[in-house]
DNA sequence: AAGAAGACTTGCACAATGTTCAAGAAGCAG
DNA sequence: CTGCTTCTTGAACATTGTGCAAGTCTTCTT
């Protein structure tokens, strides 16, 4: 078999790495296909289409997620690691928040994660349907943390692809919103107070606090069961 | 003015309708046009591109949330309030989170429901930024838990649209994704136990779950304080 | 080794869709 | 009526997903 024979893996690991760089509108098979050393319609003997070939490759990234060995450590802290190792993988993969939103994402990857995660819940003290229930509950949270960061990231690719200063437009568009919110009294004080601060504060501090929060509130219903 | 001039309301009040009816994918500026009763084109003189009129009708929506009085009732109470008006309004247009992925919605809508956001958690006794982040912590579980909800109505859409049973089809997915499932110790046990209940369990029972354990949570954040 | 069967690749073509643009129609001011 | 602004149209173009028939390469059989 000579060297740059399509196989389904390196399609699928092609397309991560292209929807990593472009994004999910940013990936075409024509450019695939380019990278791949081949015709574009040669991917289509291995995939069915598109969807498809998005579908395998918002499974394959689960795989990145560290699974913490659940006899090692309290049940928090397992599920800290988890709740970060995916808030990473998701920020490396910024089109896969979208993705999920339009396919319905099950495969061998994410089975392999939500198994694990599963078991940290068991452990915790949730039975059956209450610990898909707490999985469910850091995991969304996690996954909705990101939303807001995919689209920050696509905007930009977006504007840096039609050309044009891409920092200049997303300031002027950050200027417009402020604009619109200084007439609402309670988000004129809080920009206010983000400026005053020197628009300090890391992103991921809402990870914490919303994880702190959760963790708290899962092991009040531990308590009270 | 005749009675059918366009107007970049009458626009966006159609085109959400679009959305809602055939999905982000399904909107096209033809369709749009032909529904209008103008040629497609016409759009573009009161909006500058679909991605701005995907924008603005992502902004007006959120117009549709009730915000409650917040000197009637007790913070929790009015959270509840909100998170179940906003978890309603985007079952209604399950377009939104991935509109929400792809494109920064800051606009007079989002503006006033944050704003009355802020208050409750305010009230509730969060100073600062704590406030912003009790808010975003509730908001974005919301957010996200409806990202599987809308994915479905997106794969039915698109079943459809490609002709075909959707239901046949969506059941063949569904026992691909069982059979992988089943290779897993725990998650086995899940999809049993779930199948031997009879499939039951209405899917906002983990929207209420979620919620209790993330305002406990808040809770437990103000009693450390 | 020859040839047949299958596995894989290619180029072409088509349909759908966002968008531009020049030309036209409609309303309004003088 | 005339000219100016506001709005609408139709034709056209570029991009992109994908089907298809024809090619090439691999492998297996005899």
């Amino acid at each position: 078999m000579p060297r740059d024979t399509l196989t389904t893996e390196r399609i699928v690991r092609t397309a991560i790495e292209l929807l990593d760089a472009e994004g999910l509108e940013g990936l075409n098979m024509r450019s695939l296909g380019e990278r791949l050393g081949s015709a574009a319609t040669a991917v289509y003997w291995h995939v069915k289409s598109k969807d498809n070939l998005v579908k395998l490759a918002g499974d394959e990234v689960w795989n990145e997620i560290e699974l913490p060995d659940l006899d090692a450590v309290d049940w928090r802290t397992a599920a800290t690691t988890m709740a970060h190792s995916l808030y990473d993988m998701i920020i490396r993969h910024p089109w896969l928040v979208m993705a999920m939103g339009t396919h319905v994402m099950y495969g061998p990857g994410k089975s392999r994660h939500d198994d694990h995660g599963l078991a940290i819940y068991e452990k915790a003290g949730f039975v059956g349907a209450d610990a898909d229930r707490a999985m469910a509950t850091v995991f969304i949270f996690v996954l909705g943390i990101t939303l807001g960061e995919s689209a920050a990231v696509t905007l930009t690719r977006r504007l840096r692809r039609e050309g044009g200063d891409a920092e200049e437009q997303m300031k002027e568009m950050m200027a417009q919103a402020s604009e619109i919110a200084m007439r609402f009294p309670r988000l004129h004080a809080r920009i206010e107070a983000v400026q005053d601060a020197g628009y300090g504060e890391a992103p991921d501090k809402s990870l914490e606090f919303g994880l702190q929060v959760i963790f708290d509130g899962l092991e009040a219903q531990l308590a009270a069961r």
